[in-house]
DNA sequence: AGTACGCCCTGGCCGC
DNA sequence: TGCGGCCAGGGCGTAC
């Protein structure tokens, strides 16, 4: 599903080609993935005719700032994609294609989500912040190992913690259990019985597995593509997501699943204390 | 403050 | 061949 690495892959992707175009066109196939106080008819209205002056990401959320006071959010959910259409090699449009963006040069971009858990919503620039209501970035140059030390508090479980955007942004599922097999944390360890070095252990494993998953694209476990259409390389390289029961690459002890809430966390029993 | 759980959603997969 | 039930989980709301 669309991480952190994810997003910023499709960012990364979308930047070259998307800045600098003007939106013609903003046809809203599925209301529901406008999941705000605005309706859908104000979206059109807030977006159709602006031009996108430049794309981030904060969390797994993509950006599109506007020559207007707004900025388009597309989060991406667990199955959200924002695919390239070009006008020379267009895209095939289908039932999940749930926001389809047509510029003035022809080309086409698709916000494309089967499970739907992904959301569509326009607001000023200076509210993003505020409606998104996240952590800081894990892979920010400001974002030190003394910042981290000084939120990573409280009394609940440290895979919790990782997967909370508004202690830590971006990190979800996949990331978290990766981040804490390379720190040989398990995930059941609560915040606050982690020592100095582990803090530290876990504060790399987190910019080392964040940034390997950037370098491989994302993770391809699910419906995860580029906007190319394209997967990752992300989930190739995992040591236990998604490995329950086979060997732990460092001690070859099998991988175990266990529920925390409604999550799966997947573990090396031996090496995660 | 933490935690569990249900809900939204879809299609793949398993057992019968 | 079909069908019910389970699985995956991000984020939110609710109950404890």
């Amino acid at each position: 599903m669309p991480e952190l690495p994810e997003a910023e892959t499709i960012k990364r992707d979308l930047e070259p080609w998307v800045v600098g175009k003007t939106i013609k066109k903003v046809d809203i196939n599925l209301p529901r993935i406008i999941r705000s106080s605005k309706s859908s008819s104000d979206v059109k209205k807030r977006t159709e005719s602006r031009r996108i002056e430049d794309i981030r990401r904060r969390g797994k959320a993509v950006i599109f700032g506007l020559d207007s006071d707004d900025a388009a959010v597309i989060r991406l959910g667990m199955t959200g994609q924002l695919l390239m259409s070009p006008k020379s090699n267009p895209r095939e449009q289908d039932k999940y294609d749930h926001v389809v963006f047509t510029f003035t040069d022809g080309d086409r971009m698709f916000f494309k989500d089967w499970r739907t858990f992904g959301l569509f919503f326009v607001t000023k620039k200076d509210k993003v912040e505020a409606e998104l209501d996240l952590g800081p970035e894990p892979l920010d140059p400001s974002f030190s190992f003394d910042e981290f030390a000084r939120i990573f508090k409280g009394t609940t479980k440290v895979k919790s913690w990782l997967m909370n955007q508004k202690r830590i942004a971006g990190i979800g599922n996949i990331y978290s259990d990766e981040i804490l097999f390379d720190a040989g944390i398990h995930p059941f360890r609560t915040v606050e019985s982690l020592n100095k070095k582990e803090k530290e252990r876990l504060y790399q494993s987190i910019k080392k597995i964040l940034n390997e998953g950037v370098k491989y694209r994302g993770s391809s476990n699910d419906a995860y593509v580029d906007a190319y259409g394209e997967k990752g390389e992300m989930h190739t390289h995992q040591k236990v997501y998604r490995r329950t029961g086979e060997p732990c690459p460092v001690c070859g002890t099998e991988v175990e699943r266990k529920k925390m809430g409604g999550r799966s966390a997947h573990f090396c029993p031996k090496c995660q204390k």
